[in-house]
DNA sequence: TTCTAGGTAGCTTTATGCTA
DNA sequence: TAGCATAAAGCTACCTAGAA
């Protein structure tokens, strides 16, 4: 059995006073006369008490609490944005409840749910579901609007004509990743690309195949490899390209896990990178610095996207009435040599 | 007039008691 | 047994009274 935890009531009786002038020495609020403050924090600090939060969100009716709900956070993608939230809503004196959906429909709607009923002051989520599936963006549309509180979308698809928003466009970074290898000389440029079902994932095979048709190369189906996005089946894919010698002189690995896997088979498989093959990841991957590991990335700033989105959600609690905000971030591509 | 501090309504949910 | 009313939980915000 617990000890009773003390309450305002026990404070204001130790230091014989109403619960109301505690309230007030607490909140820094109304006034107050130095001695009875003093009194008051010294039985505080006595007592080791703090004040209820539930009780304190109940009579305010909000909390101080915003709802981060990401997809993947096995993802250092995600992890990066994730500070960057994090730095922004601690400045603001915030706490975060954080949600992983693990790319699940259903996760998506119990965290949204769940952090409705936590009355949070606001939303970050980078959404699961396929926004070309009308049936599903029409639930989730409405699951949103539901919430009562503000909502900012992190990474979504860049034509979501929802809430505020820090979008990235994929077809055009695929676009622009995969021009910038045919200009350093590539006539021939495999993709590792993911699901099609996936509205992400369909943009940035949509970018490569443009930029093969701008340049006037033509688009080979044997150098499209479909994976899922994971370590796993990357792995297994430059495994089998390299065992049956289909591999290209360059690739497109359409996200951060599938250049892992990619780049784990040439390992093992000794195909040294920029001389046997030569690699475009889709974002860099700053854990693996330390392995001097050659390969060109398109890079975007996850942080400074994090930061970005938290931005706009303290904004837009100060300023509910505001116009809706858009951002598309930018990126960057890096070439090894 | 300003400062100080007590009193209390009200927030939401749940348990309990009362009545039909 | 069902349905409704009320109290309780901890805290804040507002109102008000009294002192200086």
């Amino acid at each position: 059995m617990g000890e009773k935890l003390l309450t305002i009531e026990d404070i204001a009786q130790a230091a014989n006073v109403a619960k109301s002038t505690v309230s007030r020495v607490l909140n820094n609020s109304g006034y107050v006369g130095k001695e009875t403050r003093e009194r008051v924090e010294k039985v505080i600090a006595e007592s080791n008490y703090t004040p209820w939060v539930t009780a304190r969100n109940l009579s305010k009716q909000m909390s101080n609490t915003i709802g981060v709900v990401v997809s993947e956070i096995t993802n250092p993608y995600f992890a990066r944005a994730f500070e960057g939230i994090s730095e922004v809503i601690d400045k603001n004196d915030m706490n975060i409840i954080f949600c992983n959906t693990d790319r699940t429909p259903d996760k998506e709607e119990q965290a949204l749910r769940m952090l409705q009923e936590k009355r949070v002051r606001g939303i970050i989520i980078s959404p699961v579901i396929d926004y070309d599936v009308p049936e599903k963006a029409k639930l989730f549309r409405s699951q949103l609007e539901s919430i009562s509180a503000p909502t900012v979308l992190l990474d979504a698809p860049v034509d979501l004509d929802l809430w505020d928003g820090v979008f990235f466009d994929n077809f055009d970074g695929a676009y622009h990743a995969v021009k910038a290898m045919i200009s350093s000389g590539h006539r021939q440029i495999g993709i590792i690309t993911g699901d099609r079902k996936n509205k992400v994932v369909r943009e940035r095979h949509r970018g490569y195949i443009k930029a093969l048709k701008d340049s006037g190369l033509k688009v080979d189906p044997s150098l499209v490899f479909v994976g899922d996005y994971t370590v796993e089946t990357a792995y297994r894919i430059g495994k089998s390209m390299i065992q049956a010698g289909m591999l290209p002189p360059a690739i497109f690995t359409a996200n951060n896990f599938t250049t892992i896997g990619f780049i784990k088979a040439c390992i093992e498989e000794k195909v040294e990178l920029e001389k046997d093959v030569s690699v475009m990841a889709f974002d860099k991957l700053d854990e693996y610095d330390i392995f001097g590991l050659k390969y060109n990335r398109l890079e975007r700033d996850p942080r400074a996207m994090g930061r970005m989105a938290a931005g706009m959600l303290v904004t837009r609690i100060q300023y509910p009435d505001m116009p809706r905000s858009r951002k598309i971030i930018p990126s960057k591509i890096v070439m090894c040599r």
